[in-house]
DNA sequence: TAGATTGTTAATCGATTAACAATC
DNA sequence: TAGATTGTTAATCGATTAACAATC
């Protein structure tokens, strides 16, 4: 209980959590340009946000900074990295390999985050043994359970077949990256498991949303 | 200054907005199931919110229930349709045909939406003139501003080039919907076109994020 | 030392939840 | 009429912003 309720107290709102990849991607490019140090008021300026939101954000990970003289870049981003842990090194499959599959496989957005595709999954028998990136062939669904056992998966990358994701809880995999455009049922998915979802179709319903907002407003 | 005003007061949040494809998803399961009505309550439990927040929701759009009775499925479905615009038709292109805009191309959730891809954009030479879907043979990106000033382009599907954005001030087009995987500059981008983003790496930094955060529970 | 800027506490703002009168 | 359930107002909760003492 006292361990509970430890974690509970350290636990970082969803919102601060949404916003570290920004602060990653800021961080990065003024690494690039050669940029010592930053002080909250500039980040705010870069992330066109708060000073007082950064520092807020900041100091729930612990203070990174020094009075007067604001933060190092270089800490600050390594920091980043940390808490995010993109540094570290993980082992992915592929379920579906019809399109969105066959291109994030292709994607660096794997390679970039230390992302290893290790197999693809599919049922349709006309995609099963193609060789969708060098040395992956795709595989038949029915061996996923087997193939996540046996090699250590940490993420599988859903695709399509989001019925396949209860199927998922004893294979010791950590995370599902959903893109299947259903919501997983989550009360049969193992706690363990961290779940993140990509609607695509929503974020384009959203900008149809806006579109149709600013035409109102002109009239 | 009136007009402001009854616009300001019109306004619905961003919280708001963010939902509302979650319900347009689920009425239209519902409808798929034929339910024929739903009380909030009913809504809250498969949309994993309060009742309360779901007649919050409703409600800043004008009232689409009845006491007693709930709501009627059809008709919020359809009324929420209307809202996000999804019934409409938008033409659209792509810019960058690499992996991820080429699947985009062939990608059902255009056509879920009622958009139609009017032609796709590069600037590297060895990708001009493909045909990356029938009769969408790719072009040369400096066609880009020509081509959507002279047919009625409404969305332009950004997935490479992102300094390109601003070029695209005086084309009438509505909307970006944003891949790049950087931050538009949308102090150079006319206030007139919607930009809605997605960043697929965040949503992977934030699986990662999660996922560590899960490993240091336990220990 | 003086100036700058943090980390943190307090104030404000907005979003979510609860309560309930209105009414189908 | 009685029961159900809305739309809306009020209460609570959480997140953002402002202020400032601490200190590099």
């Amino acid at each position: 209980m006292s361990i509970q309720r430890e974690n509970k107290r350290d636990e970082v709102s969803a919102a601060v959590v949404s916003r570290l990849p920004k602060y990653y991607r800021c961080l990065r490019d003024f690494l690039n340009n050669d940029k010592l140090r930053v002080s909250s008021k500039e980040l705010a300026e870069a992330m066109n946000t708060t000073a007082s939101q950064i520092r807020q954000d900041l100091s729930s990970f612990g203070g990174f900074g020094q009075q007067g003289y604001g933060y190092n870049v270089k800490t600050l981003y390594t920091n980043i990295s940390v808490i995010l842990g993109i540094n570290d090194t993980y082992s992915a499959v592929i379920i579906g390999t019809d399109r969105l599959g066959a291109v994030l496989a292709k994607e660096s957005v794997f390679s970039k985050r230390g992302v290893i595709l290790r197999a693809a999954f599919d049922s349709r028998s006309e995609n099963i043994g193609k060789e969708i990136l060098t040395d992956i062939y795709v595989r038949d669904l029915s061996e996923l359970e087997n193939f996540c056992k046996s090699c250590v998966i940490d993420i599988v990358v859903m695709t399509d077949y989001p019925e396949y994701a209860e199927r998922l809880n004893n294979c010791g995999i950590k995370g599902i990256w959903n893109f299947t455009g259903a919501q997983l049922e989550l009360k049969n998915i193992n706690e363990d498991i961290s779940v993140q979802d990509v609607f695509l179709g929503d974020t384009l319903m959203m900008l149809c949303y806006k579109i149709n907002m600013k035409q109102k407003e002109k009239s």
